[in-house]
DNA sequence: CGTACCGCTGAGCATATTGCCCAGCAGAAA
DNA sequence: TTTCTGCTGGGCAATATGCTCAGCGGTACG
């Protein structure tokens, strides 16, 4: 479950250059290949590596405003409203937090005034009783994964 | 830029797929591999494939606690702020959003006690007026792009 | 102390895929 | 008509993959 030094620099290698092979993997790592095989397999069985889906950019795919809300619902409606968020598109995520009855998700839109279509859509919903919203404006760190790997790889030292 | 329906199967494809490689994807969709092969190398140019990074659980990692911080900045603290943050490796990701010097922030921790801590070295900075944190529950729509995806290319269908 | 067990190594092998080339062809634009 | 652009289908050498194997050093356990 703990991952050790030599997953967290696969995992970091894999990260800085995702469409590398196996080999060239064991090679620059100095270690075997059947050992990068092994390490990745386990990695992925694991669930540490959920995937290697492509990171497709909504603003290259025309959606370039973001938004997150956060939505208070009516009690017993949370199967519902759930439903109702993962029908739209434009929901990229949706969690629910602690809080009466408290979702946030997280929205893009074609521009500002798409933006008031698509909130339209997605609180015009029985159960939901008030959302909020707030633009991003930017996205001084992207969603990232690496530092914490090397912490949790660094962490395992000591065993 | 606009991505018309081969894109958006190509894509899908590869988000169902990912280690597939492009000769059989050309057998799945029906088309010469050389076709594919420009597709894929004018989505990864125009942006709109960002890269295949693994996508990594930090539940695996031994961070299963994931919350949201919203920040209010004092003025003309942001950049150092950012720095700030990013220097953390339990913040994955950070927003600036309206609203007067707001940012938010999504955290992980190892447990909701080392959630505190993760807290307190991230609002334990000078320019960050006030913190307001939220646990994660569930997370009933898992961050996803292929709606959106089918969305655009079915947009572009009536050229 | 001896004996399993486990993970890593280094190697080999048949098969599949890649990167790159080419000529032909259809449709759109000029 | 001519030119351009994108897709096709093919071929080629180089490379990577999936799989197997024996050897070897640790560690755990009786």
């Amino acid at each position: 479950m703990a991952i050790d030094q030599l997953d967290g620099r696969i995992l970091v290698l894999l990260a800085r250059e995702p469409r590398i092979g196996v080999l060239e993997m064991s090679r620059r790592l100095g270690v075997a290949r059947g050992t990068v095989q092994a390490r990745l397999d386990r990695l992925q069985s694991s669930g540490v590596i959920q995937g290697f889906g492509p990171q497709v950019d909504p603003a290259a795919l025309g959606y370039p405003v973001t938004a997150f809300a956060t939505l208070q619902i009516r009690q017993g409606q949370g199967p519902d409203v759930r439903a109702h968020l993962a029908s739209v598109p434009e929901v990229l995520e949706l969690h629910t937090t602690t809080g009466t009855g408290d979702m946030r998700c997280r929205l893009v839109a074609r521009s500002n005034a798409d933006l008031q279509r698509v909130i339209d859509r997605v609180v015009g919903f029985d159960g939901i009783v008030r959302a909020s919203t707030a633009i991003v404006m930017e996205n001084p760190v992207p969603l990232r994964i690496i530092p914490l790997v090397e912490q949790a790889a660094a962490d395992s030292e000591g065993h």
